[in-house]
DNA sequence: CTGAAAGCGCTTACAG
DNA sequence: CTGAAAGCGCTTACAG
């Protein structure tokens, strides 16, 4: 049988209160007593349940970091950079954490309500929602504050820690301007996720304030496919082969999309400047090494933890949704356009 | 405040036991009354709390899976890997899982024994343990099951899912010959990590059956560590310049060599064929493309949970040790040696 | 500074 | 097929 406070108790010659004091750092416990019963602990290897602690305890805080379609995810590093830093955040707050998963489909046996009855979860950082999934109708309905990552959505109870993807992918697409391309073309994820979306949105405007045309036929769709993003390209640079440059909104499908143009004879970044987003770890061992956009995951993770913690123990600060800096990183796979006339 | 079972139970004009009984799917409950608790449980959206069902029952099993220096680790896809095929598993057994963070230095203000009495964790998978962290010398003391990764131990409590590394260093040097290679160096990890040890055996072994001439300074370490792998490996083509193979026991050290190399004008494969460990994300979009190890650590942390889950429950099957099949991956960093005489 | 006792939300023999 | 009641291992007012 496992070693139970009662345990501690007896053998010290006290009360379970007072074991419990001990271990819940209260102070009025004669130093000799708190001693004692550290000790035995000790000997015995004791530490409390943390079932019973949190059943019994109404100061009891638990923030879960609800990750979707991890599975789809297994390719890129995005879930273990956050993991990371949500995880070092729990620790240096010492606040209980948990994982937990879901995809589309369980979200239709299990609603994220009785995810949360279940797991007595005091607030929750999700990661990597779509808007066609049911928990993003769920959300609003609720009353249990959530941190948004990669997601802004605007209710009573939520916030969102991310980079700005708008700004971010403006000042992409300037980098790419400065370099004097003009005919920049877009290969976007999927309009179901907001940060494809964003990123959308920065690029017409960065065309739009540098007073650049914007053709709805320089962008096209890639699902953050790597094999996807190699057709498109193809497709695009067939149609459209004015274009110089091209923003690709993830390393993957950047990697994709120069491998496609390398098969139809066509260099990164002699003909074509690619640059991607994300900074992958992949993306300084291809050839060219990509230029990109580099997202600090891990503070994104430990700042939701962060926020999250304090708007539960009722600081007023917590729900505010923040930017976390990014940082464009320039590599080789862009290159400065050779005037042609 | 949250709904519990009692609300379910005054709302259905039943007993709290009833409705117990529905969740755990005792069958011996009136289809009537099941039903109708039932849909009153999904209009207050209630789930039974798994801390109090925990706490009451003595049927619960909860297996952890342990991950040490994750901060470490975040470079690589490991962890992840792992991770989802232990998270697949739990969802298919429906046996509770958590995930527990360790690294040394914590290791020495928390005991393993302590971790698993606060947690009520019925069986472990501890991930990356090195064999001077003080948890490795706990392990053989402990009743629980445990199941190692990328680690043999033999305790009575313990067993191991792993590569065969020894096997597959073997395959990888063997591929080297079969290529024409004789004179085959090696870059290894370090010495705490038992795969790196084993896949040094698995070279000594390789090149003893082949009757190749065995030289100490062939072999340098350069702890899993991409930089100082591009450094040994600099190091050790300049003292031994006849070396025309290296087998590397990571693909991350692998690039550093190939970088390393390349920095001194020596070409790969052209000059210096290598072979990695891992076959990591990384492995397929490097310049050349790695020739390597594929282990399948998905099926790996399946194949642990499901072995774990099966001695928990009492199956005596469980606790044998495992090889996971792997693969050589040949891409384009080896090559046929061409005679030279 | 310390203890007795109620209570957290469940499960599970036991009885009927 | 169902309920009353004890118990899981803690915390926490309350009393002294």
């Amino acid at each position: 049988m496992r070693v139970s406070i009662k345990d501690v108790a007896e053998k010290a010659g006290v009360s379970n209160a007072t074991v419990s004091r001990v271990f819940n750092g209260y102070t009025d416990v004669s130093h000799n007593t708190r001693e004692k019963i550290l000790k035995i602990a000790k000997e015995l290897n004791y530490v409390p349940n943390s079932a019973a602690r949190e059943l019994s305890s109404k100061q009891f805080i638990r923030i879960a970091l609800i990750i979707n379609e991890l599975e789809t995810n297994r390719k890129n590093s995005i879930v273990l950079e956050i993991l990371t830093g949500v995880h070092e955040a729990a620790k240096n707050l010492k606040i209980d954490f948990m994982l937990l998963f879901t995809t589309e489909l369980e979200q239709k046996e299990i609603s994220l309500t009785e995810i949360i009855n279940k797991n007595n979860v005091s607030g929750a950082i999700i990661q990597g929602l779509k808007i066609t999934d049911p928990y993003f109708s769920e959300i609003k309905n609720m009353t249990l504050p959530i941190a948004l990552i990669d997601m802004s959505f605007s209710a009573e109870n939520t916030f969102t820690v991310s980079t700005d993807n708008i700004q971010a992918a403006y000042d992409a697409v300037s980098l790419l301007i400065a370099k004097g391309h003009q005919k920049i073309g877009m290969i976007a994820g999927r309009p179901q996720a907001m940060v494809s979306v964003d990123r959308e949105a920065g690029y017409i405007k960065c065309l739009k304030e540098f007073e650049l045309q914007i053709n709805d036929d320089y962008i096209v769709e890639a699902d953050f496919n790597e094999e996807r993003a190699s057709i498109e390209a193809i497709k695009l640079i067939n149609q459209r082969p004015e274009i110089t440059a091209l923003f690709v909104a993830s390393d993957l499908m950047a990697i994709g999309a120069i491998r496609g143009l390398n098969s139809i004879g066509i260099r990164v970044p002699e003909d074509v400047s690619v640059i991607g987003f994300d900074d992958s770890l992949i993306s300084e061992y291809t050839r060219p090494p990509l230029t990109t956009v580099r997202q600090n995951l891990y503070q994104i993770g430990y700042t939701a933890f962060e926020a999250l913690s304090n708007e539960i123990k009722g600081d007023s600060e917590g729900m505010k949704s923040q930017y976390v800096p990014y940082q464009i990183i320039e590599r080789e796979s862009v290159m400065k356009l050779e005037k042609e006339d």
